[in-house]
Formats: C-alpha cells, sequence, structure tokens
DNA sequence: CGTCGCGAGGTTAGCGCAAACATCATATGA
DNA sequence: TCATATGATGTTTGCGCTAACCTCGCGACG
C-alpha cells in the first residue's frame, strides 16, 4: 500500500487530494467556518482519519495568526501557588484545546518580565496568562496593548489588564478576625516579601482588621516565603515576649514559626496562636495542624483561562478588570482562646 | 520617521533591505552559519538593533524544521519533585535559547501519555523531556523514534529513551543504611504508588539495603505520595508496635508519619527513627527537622536539557541510555539509635 | 422569465523564513 | 597561465496553511 520512502507526516493538501475537494474545504471544515455540506464533510473526515492527519500548528500560526497556544509568565520557584496555578492554567488551557508555552523569570523585576513576555509574544502565542505578582513589574505589559490579549493571575497592577485573583485582603482579615474572636488582644504578623503584591495586600488586609477592631498593628516581621526565614521570625517573636497570636503570610512561614516555637518550649496553641495562608496540602499535617486560609488555586487557573479564552475570541470584548475569588478560613488545631497571658 | 499604520513588526526582508543585502544574508547571519564578512555582518546587525528586529519562530520551525522549543511532559501536581525538575528545565532550556512547551498529563496512563507527547510533536518541538514515571507508559514513546530526540528524566523504561534520573535505589539504600547502622534491628517502608517507577526502584533499594545485612524486608505500605496517607500508614505501624525506624518514600508522607507518631504519643526520633526522600525545604522544619535524602531536582533539569540539546544538534549521536545524578544523606533529628526496645 | 441572493465550493496569493542551488569574485597551485 | 578551490553573496522555491476573492448552480421573487 504505502511507497516506500521517508514517509513525512499527511498534509492538508495529502487529505484535499484523497476526498477528491481543495485545500480550502479541507480547511474550513478543521476551522467549522460551516460551509460545508454534510456528504463532502463525512468523505473529509473520513480521510482525515485514514491519513492520521494531525493539523500543523506553525503553519496555521504563520498563515492565519492563531496557534491555538497560550503562554504563561510564572516565577521560577517550585512553590505551591504558583505552582498550582501553573497546572490549573495548564489543564483549563488543554480543555479547550489550547498548548501552553511557560516562560519562568528568575529575579522580580521590570526587565525579567519584559523578556520572558517578548519572547511569549514572539511565538504568537493567542494569549498571555501572567502570574508575577511583583511590585516591580508595573508597566511592563503596556506594549502589548490591542496585541495580545492578557490576563493578570494572582495579583498585579490595577489598569494594566484585567486580573483574576484571590481575595488576598479578605483572607487576611479572616485570619486576624478569626484570632481576634478568640479572644486575643492583638495579632502579630510575618509578611512575605515586601516587593510581592500579595504580601501587601495581606498586610493590608491585616492592618484593616485590627484597625476595625480599634488596634494599633504590631510592626510586621519580613520574610522571603519560606520556612527558614519565618523560623527567624519565630525566634525574634519568642524573645519579644508578648506574643499571643500570629498571623502567617503563607504555611511555610508559620511551620518556621511552628519550628522555632516548639523549640523554645512555647507551646501552640496553648500559649501561642498561628494561622497560616494557602492551605497547602501538607498544613493538615504540621504539628499540630494549621488552621489556615484556603486558597483555590486550581480554580484561579480555569478562570483566568476561560477569561482569556473570551477575550481571545473576541478582541474588542471590555471585561471587568477584576475578578475575585474569595477564599475561605480552615480553621484546625494551632489556633485557641488564650490561656496564658504573654510575660510582657 | 515612521510611516503611520498599523505598524507590523518588522521581517526579514525589512532588515535585508535598510542593510542593503540580500535576505539570505542575513538569515545565515542570525543561524551563525558564517560565510558572512565583518563589514556585512555589521552593518546587518545595526539595522537588526535599529528596528528591533526578532526573528520569528513559527516561520523559522515552517521552514527550516527548527522552532527553537523543547517540549515537556509532566505530571499534573504541585508535588515538589515534579515541580522543580520543571523549572530547572525550564531554566537550562532558556539559557540555551530554547523556549519551552508543556503538556500536563492528568492520569498515569498510556494514552495520556500519547497524547500529551503527540501534541507537543505537532507544535514541532526540536525535542522532548519526558517526566512521567509510571509504570503504565511503557512503549508510549516508541513512535517517536528517529523523529524527535527524547530524554526521560527521573525514571524511565529502558530501551526507550535515555534517562537522566536520580539514582533512587542507591537513595533508598542510603537511607536504610543510615537507620541500620543506628543499630535498629530492620527498618520499615513506607512506599509510594507502585505504578510509578521511582516508588519501585526505592523499595528494591531498601530490600537490597536489607538483604545485605541479612534481614528480611518487613511488607511494605504503599501510599500515594500525600501527607494524608502517610498519617493513615503512621497510625497503621503504631498498631503494628515492634516500629523503631521507617523510611518513607518522601518527605510528605514522612510528615504524616510524624504527625501519627506525635499524636499517639510515641516520640520521634526517641522510639522511633524517620527517614524522608527529596529534601523538600519545609523538611528542615519538621518537628522533628527530617533526615531525608536529598535529590537535586534543578540539576536533573540540567543535565536532561544539556543532553537533549545535543541530540538536537547531532541526532546521530549515541549517548549512554542513562545518567544517574547521586543522591545525599541529609542526616537531621528524626532519626537516632534505638533506646526502647520495641513491644513485640 | 430574468436576476438577485446565497450556499457550496474553488483559485490565488502570500505569511516569514531557510534549503538548495547558482553566481562571482579572489586566492592557490601545477 | 589557466583550471580549481574557497568564501561571500544572491535567487528561487516551497514549508503547510488560511485570507480574500472568485465561480457556479439553484431557488425565490417581482
Amino acid at each position: 500500500m504505502d511507497p516506500a520512502g521517508p514517509r513525512r507526516p499527511p498534509t492538508l493538501a495529502d487529505v484535499a487530494r484523497l476526498a477528491g475537494v481543495s485545500a480550502m474545504t479541507v480547511s474550513r471544515l478543521i476551522n467549522e467556518q460551516g460551509k460545508v455540506s454534510r456528504p463532502t464533510a463525512d468523505r473529509v473526515r473520513l480521510a482525515m482519519q485514514q491519513l492520521r492527519y494531525r493539523p500543523n500548528p506553525l503553519a496555521r500560526g504563520l498563515a492565519g495568526g492563531r496557534t491555538q497556544t497560550l503562554g504563561v509568565v510564572t516565577f521560577d520557584t517550585a512553590q505551591y501557588g504558583p505552582a498550582s496555578t501553573l497546572l490549573g492554567i495548564e489543564r483549563a488551557a488543554r480543555e479547550r484545546g489550547y498548548g501552553v508555552a511557560i516562560a519562568a523569570i528568575a529575579r522580580p523585576d521590570h526587565d525579567a518580565l519584559r523578556d520572558a513576555v517578548l519572547s511569549l509574544h514572539d511565538h504568537q502565542v493567542d494569549g498571555l496568562v501572567v502570574i508575577a505578582p511583583f511590585v516591580a513589574t508595573a508597566g511592563a505589559l503596556r506594549d502589548l496593548e490591542g496585541t495580545t490579549p492578557v490576563v493578570v493571575a494572582e495579583a498585579g497592577h490595577p489598569g494594566e489588564a484585567p486580573i483574576v485573583g484571590i481575595d488576598q485582603g479578605h483572607g487576611a482579615r479572616l485570619a486576624t478576625r478569626h484570632l481576634l474572636g478568640l479572644g486575643h488582644r492583638t495579632v502579630h504578623h510575618v509578611a512575605g516579601p515586601d516587593d510581592w503584591i500579595e504580601s501587601r495586600l495581606r498586610v493590608a488586609g491585616w492592618r484593616d482588621e485590627l484597625a476595625s477592631a480599634a488596634l494599633a498593628a504590631p510592626p510586621p516581621i519580613e520574610t522571603d516565603w519560606s520556612a527558614a526565614a519565618g523560623y527567624a521570625a519565630g525566634v525574634r517573636l519568642v524573645e519579644q515576649g508578648d506574643v499571643t497570636a500570629v498571623f502567617a503570610a503563607n504555611d511555610q512561614i508559620a511551620l518556621g514559626l511552628l519550628h522555632a516555637f516548639h523549640a523554645r518550649g512555647l507551646r501552640v496553641p496553648d500559649e501561642v496562636s498561628i494561622v497560616g495562608f494557602d492551605d497547602t496540602p501538607e498544613s493538615a499535617y504540621y504539628t499540630p495542624a494549621l488552621t489556615t486560609v484556603r486558597q483555590d488555586f486550581g480554580r484561579l487557573g480555569e478562570v483566568a483561562v476561560a477569561l482569556l479564552d473570551q477575550r481571545v475570541a473576541d478582541p474588542s470584548l471590555v471585561v471587568e478588570n477584576k475578578q475575585l475569588i474569595t477564599p475561605t478560613l480552615v480553621v484546625r488545631s494551632s489556633t485557641a482562646a488564650p490561656r496564658h497571658r504573654g510575660r510582657g
């Protein structure tokens, strides 16, 4: 049957020949543009199956401008949040027939983000999701205006592109309110890096909630999100001596805190209560199980892709520039009413 | 200067015109094929800068077959190992001038892997890294033979494609030997899923080491890698009653174990010693700090990409079909000599 | 009964680039 | 001195596909 030879993949023209139609008819069928009669469509579909035809996305991109690919810019970290979001995006994209190209940025600065965005733009991605919640990246997305639809996931600069995020301020308020509701006099905060937008939003939410209770916010301790930094912060808090409730900016920091308090003989939650943020799968198995704020990253990815897909289909579409998913508080065993007074 | 209008991106032809040369000369310069004189090269480079020319990867791919893109197939999980490996690959790829397209597979089966591989193949990636260490995926890579170079990362079926991995068996032996060396009579194992190749390799290494010490292996407990499953396994081990040393197949499982033992009042390491696997950044802050086997995933990504790059440059290259990176043991506070006899 | 409108298709021309081959100097050696 | 290699360029062609335009036949409508 098959003449021997370096069997190159079948092209649209091969399908057309086999089905006895022109290439355009096949193309129309693939792109669902209608204008193809039932019998013809059936013949073409049969030919496609026989040849195991697969459209060449590169050629489609070159000729038509659509590549069926979405780009994702993410931060070069295996942390739970960004990693989960990336996978959520990938899943949602695949379900909609898109491929996914990624570019990770190593440093949280403007130029790195620009490079990543341009490189994906070169590959003519149909749309772009940016997970790069850094303060310093403001303006890096400007050039793309009117070129490629962009959605910012998790946190971003208002006005640059529509943002799909989890309501960080709300989460922080939930955590703080929970601790205050338990009877703590105040709540300390161990924050993430100040150059992350999310960090700032969590700090702001915590401050707001304290303010609502007419309480002054103690100075937050800044960290780099790591358990190691959380541990160091924990040591400082122990030395400070009057701490009964701590809101940690993520679960890793909370773990470091737990470790530090345990090492110094401070019992959690008897003497100090701790709330984390993220609800990583492990946090339920910390000792004690961590009370934390749950963020649904999978949903975030889905919503971001859904929005992007709309904008790809209709670039003129005007969308709300901010869509927030509401996080929830998961109460476990690291928080309790204060039983022992702080030493101060 | 600029005539108004819908300014489309400059093409190679634009550069050629501005530099007063033919398109081919520009193309040769870009592709570093030599054969371009210094003065000409300088003129062309200047023109490229002036126009801010960026080659169109789609067109390059269509015309030349090279897309400067690597594909990565990974498993749909935010777990530390796969996520770190993915990022390591991305970093190494970017340093070598490649873009990265990803495809995540949701189920560990043959068809899912096939789909992922084909979709990346459609996009004409120059090479493919597969991180999909499942038993069930054997043979899914066969079709690509002679088409696209493939490297399997972490674990794979021998003979399908070159494998770059971390020596799982060695890591498992390290862990087991450490516990035995401490004086434990035997070592229990809480394994990962049996349909993961890595799981099986760790089980095998643990068995081997026990065998070398003339010990029979107690039946391993199978889990799904999660802390929750580790917790359940821990509960079973506590009920069993004669356990003094446990080797957990990863750090999450170890965390679950820690939690279960703590909940049942069993002190670690006084009554039971635990060794994990991976050395996630958090494991040093578990309570107690976890003794574990460190895997350098970043390095894994680098080595995989380096190998792939070689194979892309010279497809006829014959490479060793297995390159192993040696893991190391990180001793922390979750292991100690047995002080209390088991109850059995 | 002409023609208008529309559905179903075909034709032509590129998208931006690189492979393959052609061209034309200039060096190199017999 | 002339064939011949070698380096530096240009020309042509086509990768696989789609946009834009064109054709043809047929039913509806005045």
